[in-house]
DNA sequence: CTTTTAGTTTGATGGTTATCGAACTATAAA
DNA sequence: TTTATAGTTCGATAACCATCAAACTAAAAG
């Protein structure tokens, strides 16, 4: 089991975290966390209807990307967002982000 | 001749809009436009360093991300970002985008 | 210990993309 | 009319990406 590794915000560019939001499944796991505070995969996998190593490489690149980090708890991983890291260091995107009405992703 | 085509914003979703910004050098076409309110296709040719048909590629992918709009006057292209309806579209997404230092880009 | 459950990793596939050079179009200049 | 200039389009290439299924890892349940 090896831990999971968080990126520093600091190291991490401005496209980079566009493009992980740039894909519309991956915009819906950010928009989701935004509602429960945290998740695991499965709920991706059953709301996204993808399959679950599909879930696994979306959650990689948003992770990779510093948007999200994650607790593993037994077998369990729980994802939840870096809203606060995220907000600092590039005001005003997640707030875009959550603005958007689901009709227009 | 043909005209240049510019989309409507509300046929286009924010995933779009995202893909196309998330590219380095058209993220510093679109930064670019905000300083100098217009340019054409030759200031980016020799700013990005890039192949002018490389940046033609650029710049038709942010006009149907509805992110700029060309005029075409004789034989020069001029382009202008879409400022305010982007903004209305979807609020705060440009503020972040100019909100963001060149070396975190 | 065996089985189930949750998730990752790997390999394959089909699609997309950034880039360039060459050919093309259209306007302006000589 | 010939030439130069600004930009688009086309074809090719190499890299990247979303997706799935299968194999793997690790923890919980039986």
């Amino acid at each position: 089991m090896k831990p999971l590794h968080h990126p520093s915000i600091d190291t991490i560019p401005y496209t980079k975290v566009l493009h992980a939001l740039s894909e519309p499944n991956r915009l819906r796991i950010i928009r989701c966390l935004r509602e429960s505070g945290e998740n695991n995969c499965s709920t991706y996998s059953l709301e996204l209807m993808l399959n679950k190593s599909t879930v696994s490489h979306h959650i990689k690149i948003l992770r990779e990307a510093g948007l999200i980090k994650g607790r593993i708890e037994g077998k369990e991983h729980y994802y939840s967002l870096r809203k606060d890291e995220i907000e600092q260091k590039f005001p005003g995107l997640l707030s875009s982000v959550f603005a958007v009405k689901d009709e227009d992703l």
